[in-house]
DNA sequence: AGACTCACGTA
DNA sequence: CGTACGTGAGTCTA
């Protein structure tokens, strides 16, 4: 070496490292388009860059295992046998690394049947010897052994694969009680359970130090095995064998022969263009500045340097909007400023010219026709701002582009919504955001303006990325749908505040006096609300059988406590269950009180305004919260009195509901073409009686109550992709039993069963599911060698298509009536959808033609080789509509 | 205070 | 060992 400064050799385990990745990084958030997984390889990366970047090793090299099988498992078979299998999906992730690696030009060494670490062990001797300073980076403790005055040990820390320990000889001997070479004798005591290198029973850690610093050395303390006393010296005694094989085992090897030595490690420059394109195929974004960052190198000049300076925003005076405007002659992106469910500012992006200005009369009377005309605009989850300018009485038109909506289409689970999570995922650039834990923020965050440029400049590249079929999607149904939602949120839903607090206080009295009675029962007074205490109760005081598992213990779901009771009836099961319904139901109605009167810009209007997700479910669906309306309780006669709380508002005359029936079992016989399926809704039949005939083969009028039942059950499971197992449980019938009902059915309804075996075939081999008009929802998992996964993916993917369907046509449907009801200048309007419900409140001598729109856009909305059943109800309240 | 678990309401 | 959601209470953890 003949470098004035000491070089400094870096030397990494990939296998462990990239593991701990693997587990670290939610998988969802790193899948490419085309369902590779990117977590350990990104995670790594990361890992490393900032390695490169803190500790500037001059020499490095990244070692790997090449399999399971090393001269220690030759030595001892059931080395390491306890492991599971490494996943699939962790696998298929090292050859690319390995390619990045490449890229990055980072040498990386593999020995056949050799352990990274031996590797690692190899070339810190080495490098120490010739002078160098060594930094070991390893996941597995058996390094430790490694450390000394010039070799370092990076450890992860439990907290996460970011945060790394410094082990050096002070800090090993401060945490492990002994010199870094003596590890290795307290691991063989002590044994290495992830290894499956069983130590001394009895003795952990504490004794193990005790001893060896007792005796000094290993090998003294085994010849004077017998000095020990107790139990934990007969154990010793007895399992010396195995402390002998643990010690060979985890001996690094420090002459294992190379083709390289530190030297040729040198730090080289990276290839360029070969990072650039490997980070494009594997969607690394964020990463590819990092890396040329920590080498210390410039960003490729074809690459969108890290940060692209934001245009600044310029305040548009009133007077110069209009020209501003007529110049703007195409896509305009938009963000309004709300505060209050009003309008406050607005910024527009047209190309890189930015302004803005403030909400106001004048601005207002000077943009209305622009805003309300069809001049193509672009927005970042347009639905509360489209709700503001409505409530200024501006009606948004025009709307071409979501970005929430799109992102959300492309990929259904990712989990970032924000336009600063887009700005990093498709633009690797970050949306400059004020620092909320200051006061006075230092750095400043984007302006309404930029967050609009920010919002073209995402809109052109998820324009790139999404396919045809779900832009047709984003066009021709969310987009719609979404000026439909936000009308139903401001109109909100009425309702009664005198029928839920009486109700609630009825039900509140009555939880009590069950309360009391079951406390006499055992005895004393427990929370009924609380799992824990009453496992206590049932499975220890009562002795009652125990239920199925949970994480936590034994389960006291209602159906667990109707298993108890049916096997070991006892009087507090019934009370308890009471308990439940009435505090259950106690809570959907306080609940519900509290949201009376308080959502949207005018409060105190008694009316419930509920938010509906678009982007809150990966099938398709909307999800309805803050309250969620989508739940109501609707199955026993008392819960339906919550229901006739929801009434018909002022100035109107009556409630329309009107549900599609069975339309996930149509779409069902629509996709699968089945013969007998179609015949049943074309029978005009009841469908459960139909496929009950044909099931059980009698005639539809001798299909009894508990035959429609079964094939009910089955029916509905089918769309869930149900087994045997399940159909007993539910319809609490022996499983042969269950499994002969399901041979029945496919004997009769085959096609059924191949359309469903096929669509998840399919599944597996594009990687996603589409619905009947192209929303797609990506399977990675269908792929995994996970039974658990692959199967719960299957059983997803096989009702994502149905789901999926169902949830475009009620789309359809409910823009197309919001937007009839408007064009024809009706009051009526909706306010509730819940899945393949909707409800509508009607103006008086509005009736009629609000039923014929609702009737012809639900009946219509699809065609399919079965028609579309809708049932229309009317009433003063949600449940006497109902029927 | 925030995260997690359990339980349970709907389609 | 049946899909898709949201909410609230209890409990544990930082």
């Amino acid at each position: 070496m003949t470098d004035s400064a000491k070089p400094t050799l870096m030397v990494v385990d990939g296998h462990s490292l990239a593991y701990r990745a693997f587990f670290a990084l939610p998988v969802e958030n790193f899948t490419t388009k085309d369902n590779q997984h990117t977590n350990a390889i990104y995670g790594f990366l990361s890992m490393l860059v900032n390695l490169i970047k803190n500790e500037r090793p001059s020499h490095l090299a990244i070692a790997f295992d090449t399999s399971r099988h090393s001269f220690r498992t030759d030595q001892y078979p059931e080395y390491k046998a306890t492991r599971s299998e490494t996943p699939q999906e962790f696998r298929g992730q090292i050859p690319l690394l390995q390619d990045c690696l490449a890229a990055m030009s980072i040498p990386v060494l593999t020995k056949e049947g050799i352990e990274a670490d031996d590797i690692l062990a190899t070339l810190s001797a080495r490098g120490s010897e010739q002078g160098f300073d060594v930094l070991v980076v390893s996941g597995d403790r058996d390094t430790i052994q490694l450390v000394n005055d010039r070799v370092t040990l990076l450890y992860p820390s439990v907290q996460g694969v970011s945060q790394l320990k410094r082990y050096d000889p002070a800090t090993v001997q401060e945490r492990y009680g002994v010199r870094p070479e003596q590890y290795p004798d307290i691991a063989a005591l002590v044994g290495e359970t992830s290894d499956n290198l069983p130590g001394v029973p009895k003795v952990g850690e504490k004794t193990a130090v005790k001893w060896l610093t007792q005796f000094g050395s290993l090998d003294e303390l085994l010849d004077r095995a017998d000095e020990i006393k107790g139990v934990v010296g007969g154990n010793l005694r007895e399992h010396i064998e195995d402390v002998r094989r643990n010690r060979r085992l985890n001996r690094l090897l420090q002459d294992v022969e190379l083709p390289v030595g530190p030297d040729d490690l040198v730090t080289k420059p990276i290839d360029a263009q070969a990072v650039r394109d490997i980070f494009a195929r594997l969607e690394f974004r964020t990463l590819l500045p990092r890396v040329f960052e920590a080498v210390g190198e410039d960003a490729p000049e074809e690459e969108a340097p890290p940060s692209i300076a934001v245009p600044v925003a310029t305040e548009l005076d009133n007077a110069a909007l209009p020209a501003w405007l007529s110049a703007a002659n195409g896509e305009v992106a938009l963000e309004v400023v709300v505060a209050d469910g009003r309008p406050q500012r607005i910024g527009l992006a047209y190309g890189d010219e930015l302004v803005e200005l403030s909400w106001s009369p004048e601005t207002q009377a000077t943009l209305t026709d622009w805003l309300v005309s069809d001049r193509p605009k672009v927005l970042h989850d347009a639905k509360p701002q489209v709700k503001a300018l409505q409530t200024a009485g501006v009606r948004l038109g025009g709307l071409a582009y979501d970005t929430n909506l799109a992102g959300w289409l492309l990929r259904p689970s990712y989990p970032d919504k924000t336009l600063a999570d887009l700005v990093d995922r498709y633009l690797g650039e970050k949306l400059p955001e004020a620092d909320p834990s200051q006061l006075v923020p230092e750095t400043e965050g984007a302006s309404p303006a930029q967050l609009a440029w920010f919002t073209a400049r995402v809109t052109a590249a998820l324009r790139a990325d999404l396919p045809e079929s779900v832009d047709r999607v984003l066009r021709e149904i969310e987009l719609p749908t979404l000026g439909a939602l936000a009308d139903m949120e401001l109109a909100g839903v009425a309702v009664s505040h005198e029928i839920l607090s009486g109700f609630s206080q009825e039900l509140g009295e009555r939880a009590n006096v069950i309360a009391q009675d079951a406390f006499a029962i055992i005895g004393r007074e427990v929370n009924l609300g609380s799992p824990k205490q009453l496992q206590e109760v049932l499975f220890e005081e009562l002795e009652l059988p125990k239920t199925r598992k949970t994480k936590t213990g034994y389960s006291t779901d209602a159906a667990s406590l109707a298993d108890i009771q049916e096997k070991s009836p006892h009087p507090f099961l019934e009370l308890l269950s009471q308990h439940r319904e009435a505090t259950k139901l106690r809570q959907i109605i306080e609940s519900l009180d509290s949201a009376i009167g308080r959502g949207g810009a005018i409060r105190d209007d008694h009316r419930i305004h509920t938010t509906y997700v678009q982007t809150g479910s990966q099938t398709g669906r909307l999800s309805s919260t803050d309250p969620n309306l989508q739940n109501i309780p609707v199955r026993t006669e008392e819960s339906r009195r919550i229901r006739s709380a929801f009434q018909v508002g002022e100035g109107f005359e009556t409630l329309l509901t009107a549900d599609y029936s069975q339309i996930e079992m149509r779409i069902m016989a629509h996709l699968s073409g089945d013969e007998g399926l179609i015949e049943a809704f074309n029978s005009g039949e009841d469908l459960h009686r139909f496929v009950g005939a044909r099931v059980f083969g009698v005639e539809p009028e001798d299909v009894s109550a508990a035959m429609r039942t079964k094939v009910k059950a089955m029916s509905y499971g089918l769309v869930y992709g149900l087994s045997a197992f399940g159909l007993s449980k539910q319809l609490r019938i022996e499983q042969s039993e269950a499994k002969q009902l399901m041979m029945e059915y496919f004997a009769r309804f085959g096609a059924v069963r191949d359309y469903l075996r096929a669509s998840v075939v399919a599944a597996k081999e594009v990687g996603y599911t589409e619905t009947i008009f192209g929303r797609r929802r990506p399977f990675p998992d269908l792929a995994s060698p996970n039974r658990v996964l692959r199967e719960n993916a299957e059983r997803a993917a096989l009702n994502a298509p149905i789901q999926g369907s169902a949830a475009d046509i009620m789309k359809i449907a409910l823009f197309q009536i919001h937007a009839d009801l408007l064009t024809q200048g009706l009051a009526s309007r909706v306010l509730l959808q819940i899945h393949d419900e909707l409800v509508v409140e009607v103006a008086p001598g509005e009736w009629d033609a609000t039923e014929r729109i609702v009737r012809e856009r639900m009946g219509g909305a699809a065609a399919l080789s079965v028609p579309l059943d809708v049932q229309v109800g009317r009433g003063a309240d949600w449940n006497e509509a109902a029927h």
